[in-house]
DNA sequence: CATTTTTATGAACATACATTCATAATATGG
DNA sequence: CCATATTATGAATGTATGTTCATAAAAATG
């Protein structure tokens, strides 16, 4: 090994292709531990399971990860920014608040197909804090905020042009991410091809026009 | 013990009294399982930490129960049916669809006060299918069957009566019901008093009228 | 009170599983 | 090739916990 400074360095910049390898073999057991955590909760999937199913040996996943609690941590954080990615870019931009919440509702008819597994660990795990620890109860928090924060907005926005109806912007906010959470968790246990999209279509409709028929006479609701 | 054909019989008809006493037993160790389950969910908690809960030694349990699954099986269905006869009453009767609706929403916090420890061990444990068993699992389905079915009818009702839009009264229904068990759920994690009545109310507004302004010329949704 | 039946006890057992570590395999580089 | 550093291995360890069972306490019986 060289003499130089880097050779304090332990692990970070050995070599480019060593670095790369690794990396690689990272991926390997967090792409097995998600098709395991997709299937079952956190308590059900064992790092003996994970560490077959990635074909390494038990002990090798904890040059990775520190601790179960971390790999799922880096597996739900990572899998969450992808479905950010997703569906957050419908709520910005110059568009209509009316058609941004439309794309939205409909972007999540995407993110189930393209990351299906992904969604199911998410959803699985989250809803309903039996979540495995406070850092991963924490990285929930902050997903659902960044989620509810930009919808929650545009709903405001929507209000303030006289688009929308004088709703409160956070409860529409959680009514919508509760319904859409939930038919695609639903969607996802048996996947029966594109009913998700014809669904998400009728939450549209119900979330835009709501139940009551505006001729008869408004009450106080 | 008498010589008749009764002495066949086990553990049943032994004696009104013996079989008071052990019905009340079975009550305890359930009361305390059901405080233990809302707080944590199943597989955090232990036979041991019940059984001091409920001030019974380890193996006392197993006279009552066969297995750890089968005791929370049963807590689920006491609960589960002291939850349904608060909330069903509001979809039966000669009422207006709208006031049923409305009843059946407000209903809920109801329900959320009266018994925050057994909604908090179902919804905990129930959404997002981390179930402990196949039997477990079927339960739920039979409750989520027994309110969806009265509430999606409620909805058609009121379609055929031409007091609602023509939404599709199945989507509706889990529209409705996944909103109201994300809002409970997250109230009774940290229990905020009478919001919850404040929230609900807004929910009513928000499925009523829907987001779009009347007046606004409608498009294709 | 003696006998028998029922119920409670909790230590012990078996299992599952997260984590560790001494060892082996492999790569590095001179 | 040798020496050294890095990574992989998987058997072993410790712990947690669901369940069992021989024993004891209690209650019923006559």
């Amino acid at each position: 090994m060289r003499s130089d400074v880097e050779t304090k360095i332990t692990s970070a910049e050995k070599s480019p292709r060593k670095e790369r390898e690794r990396q690689q073999h990272r991926q390997e057991i967090l792409s097995a531990a998600l098709r395991l955590f997709a299937e079952k909760d956190f308590h059900s999937v064992s790092m003996q399971e994970i560490a077959a199913a990635a074909e390494f040996a038990t002990g090798t996943l904890y040059n990775f990860f520190s601790s179960k609690e971390e790999l799922f941590f880096e597996l739900l954080a990572a899998t969450a920014e992808q479905g950010l990615g997703t569906i957050l870019p419908a709520l910005e931009g110059p568009d209509d608040e009316r058609d941004k919440l439309s794309l939205f509702i409909r972007l999540h008819t995407r993110m189930a197909q393209e990351q299906a597994a992904a969604l199911r660990l998410y959803l699985l795990e989250s809803r309903g804090r039996c979540l495995p620890g406070p850092r991963v109860e924490a990285k929930k928090r902050e997903i659902d905020e960044r989620v509810i924060g930009p919808l929650s907005s545009v709903i405001a926005a929507g209000i303030r042009k006289g688009l929308f109806n004088d709703v409160d912007p956070l409860i529409a906010a959680k009514c919508l991410l509760a319904t859409l959470e939930s038919l695609i968790l639903a969607a996802a246990g048996d996947p029966q091809a594109d009913d998700l999209d014809a669904e998400l279509k009728k939450v549209e409709a119900v979330f835009f026009n709501g139940f009551l028929k505006p001729s008869g006479g408004k009450r106080d609701a």
